[in-house]
DNA sequence: TCTTGCCTTGACGCCGATGTCAGGGCCTAC
DNA sequence: GTAGGCCCTGACATCGGCGTCAAGGCAAGA
């Protein structure tokens, strides 16, 4: 397969896979005029790949995993690496939401109080101006 | 006050202050020989940029905030425009938990499995050399 | 006057995954 | 042979909030 239809099979670019290639993810042979080729287990290790940036890993973040799925095991996550890159990002992940949370808090709270500051302003008006 | 003196009055950088002039955010006067004077003011105006910087927001939303605060209102965030902004910016915030959260969960499932699927591997080692 | 330290503008660097363009080769059908 | 469609490599562009460097002006003390 060559590098435009396992980008068409993928939903991706051969930009993309180009770019994954030179961070190690994805490895295809070369034929005889130098295109590269491509078998169809690649599929499956660009599926994993895109799955994992979609979830916020980093490209070099994902060797553990591809190398685990390569290895021959069921799923890419079940290799001591994978787990350990895993723990990092799950770690991330839980920074991130306590951040987030406490943006969510403030701007809520921000909000809340300036409904309230309209409310005032609109009985300041109606002393001013019964309404 | 020069600069210098506002940024680190702000906890900030000159490079910083004069982007916010990019920006429309900060408003010095000049010197005649053309160095930017701040009021007292402006240092309120500062902290209430990088209070919202830190809360995720980007410049370009920032300046109903700071026109707010200029038409001397007692905080940024009471006038209509500062309160259309926060929504959407609320709603944003709300996006990012949804797929934050979600991501959370692939990833904490993901764990747990490569740790079941570890001990099943530990049970099937035993069975073939009891430990 | 010379140094030191602040100020000025302008411009490039960063990060990360990918788009996009340039310049060129290979292959197939007409 | 030539047009069109795929492939190749290399390199610059994107976004945003700055850091940082360059080249130069201004002010004040030794």
């Amino acid at each position: 397969m060559l590098i435009g239809e396992l980008a068409e099979r993928a939903g991706t670019s051969p930009r993309t896979l180009r770019y994954y290639e030179e961070h190690g993810l994805v490895r295809p042979s070369r034929d005889a005029n130098g295109y590269r080729q491509y078998d169809d287990a690649e599929l499956r290790v660009v599926h994993e790949i895109r799955a994992l940036l979609a979830d916020g890993f980093g490209v070099d973040d994902i060797k553990p995993f591809v190398d685990c799925l390569r290895a021959g095991n069921s799923a890419a996550h079940v290799c001591p690496d994978a787990v350990a890159v895993l723990r990092r990002r799950l770690a991330e992940v839980d920074g991130y939401l306590a951040r987030l949370n406490d943006v969510r808090r403030r701007l809520s709270d921000q909000l809340d109080e300036a409904i309230e500051h309209r409310l005032e302003d609109q009985e300041i008006r109606c002393l001013m101006n019964p309404c």
